[in-house]
DNA sequence: GGGGATAGTTATATCTCATAACTATATTGC
DNA sequence: GCAATATAGTTATGAGATATAACTATCCCC
C-alpha cells in the first residue's frame, strides 16, 4: 500500500516542510549539547564571522524580528558567549562581539553541525546537494518577492 | 560585498529551514483564504483521499502528535468539514470522514495551493523540481533514522 | 532646536509542537 | 473468565519561535 499521505507527498511544499523540521529537530539536538538553540547558535555563528555588527543587522541579516533578538542576544550575553557594546558613532546602537568562550563554542558547535550534516546529506552526491541548495535558494527568493507583494498591496491599501 | 550570512549559507540545513520558513508564510495565506490553517488542510486532505482513517492514523501519517490532531479534528468538525464516527469495530477508535462540504473546500484550496507551488517553483525545470523532492525524501528519511536511533537509546538506557 | 526617523527594548499574543496523565475500551495470558 | 497490559482519544500544560504595538533614547535634517 502506498503512503496514506500521497496526494500530499505530490506537493513539494509539503516535502519541504516536513524535510525541513525532521532535520531542525535533529539539528536542536546538536545545539543542546552546546547549550545553544538554532536562533542563538546562529546568531553566534554570525556575531564571530562579522564582529561588531548591529543588532538590527543581525536582524536583518537572520530574518528576525528585532524584538525577538532582544531575548536572544541577552541570553547569549548571560551566558558569556558574546557582548553588547554600545556603538561610538551611534549612541542608540549596540554592536555586538563575540567573547574569547563564544569563539571556541561557535567552533565546536560549528565542527559537530557539520558532521550532523553529513549524516543528513548522506545519500546525495556533490552535485546533488549543489541542485538542492540552488533550488532552495530559488524557492526562499520566490517566497520573498510573494511576500513584499502582498506587503506593498497592504500599503497602498492604506 | 557578499551576504552578512554567508558562514551560515554554507549550511544546507540553514538553507533549508529559510526556504522553508519563506514557503510557509506564503502558503499560510493561501490557506486562510479557505478558512484554513497549514494543519487543518493537511488533515483535511488526507481524510478526504483516505475516508474513514482514525485520528491514531492520521496521526502517524502526518507526523503530529495525537493530542494536537484532536484540537485540528475539533476545529474541523466545528466548521462542519469532516465528522467523527466511533469506529464500530472498536469503540475507542474515532474514524474521520469528511463532509461534503469538506470534499469541496479541499478541492478549492489545493486548486490554489498548487497555483501557489507554481509560483514557488518558478524558475526551477521539472527534472530540477523532481531532483528537488527526491533530495528532500532522503534528508527527511535520514533525519527520521537519526531520530530512531536517539529514541532506542534512551529506552535502552531507561 | 524642533520634527521625524531609527535602535533597542518591553509587553503581549499566536502558533506549533511536545509530554504527562487520565478515561474508556480492547487484548492478552494465566 | 479475569487480571494485567496495551491502545485510542482526550485534557492540561509547557516550551519555543514568531509577530505587532508602544515606549525610550538617540540621531539626523532643516
Amino acid at each position: 500500500m502506498s503512503a496514506a499521505d500521497a496526494t500530499l507527498r505530490a506537493l513539494t511544499g509539503y516535502c519541504l516542510r516536513r524535510a525541513s523540521v525532521a532535520a531542525m529537530t535533529d539539528f536542536a539536538r546538536v545545539f543542546a549539547r552546546h547549550g545553544l538553540r538554532r536562533t542563538t547558535f546562529s546568531v553566534l555563528t554570525l556575531v564571530t564571522e562579522r564582529p561588531g555588527l548591529r543588532q538590527a543587522q543581525v536582524a536583518e541579516a537572520l530574518a528576525i524580528e528585532r524584538p525577538n533578538l532582544v531575548q536572544i542576544v541577552g541570553e547569549l550575553e548571560g551566558l558569556g558567549l558574546l557582548r553588547r557594546e554600545t556603538d561610538a558613532e551611534d549612541r542608540r546602537a549596540q554592536a555586538l562581539h563575540p567573547t574569547l568562550a563564544g569563539r571556541r563554542l561557535v567552533t565546536q558547535a560549528m565542527a559537530d553541525v557539520a558532521e550532523q550534516e553529513e549524516r543528513l546529506l548522506d545519500g546525495l552526491t556533490p552535485p546533488q546537494v549543489d541542485a538542492l541548495r540552488t533550488a532552495l535558494a530559488i524557492i526562499e527568493r520566490n517566497a520573498g518577492m510573494q511576500r513584499e507583494a502582498a506587503h506593498d498591496e497592504q500599503v497602498s491599501r492604506a
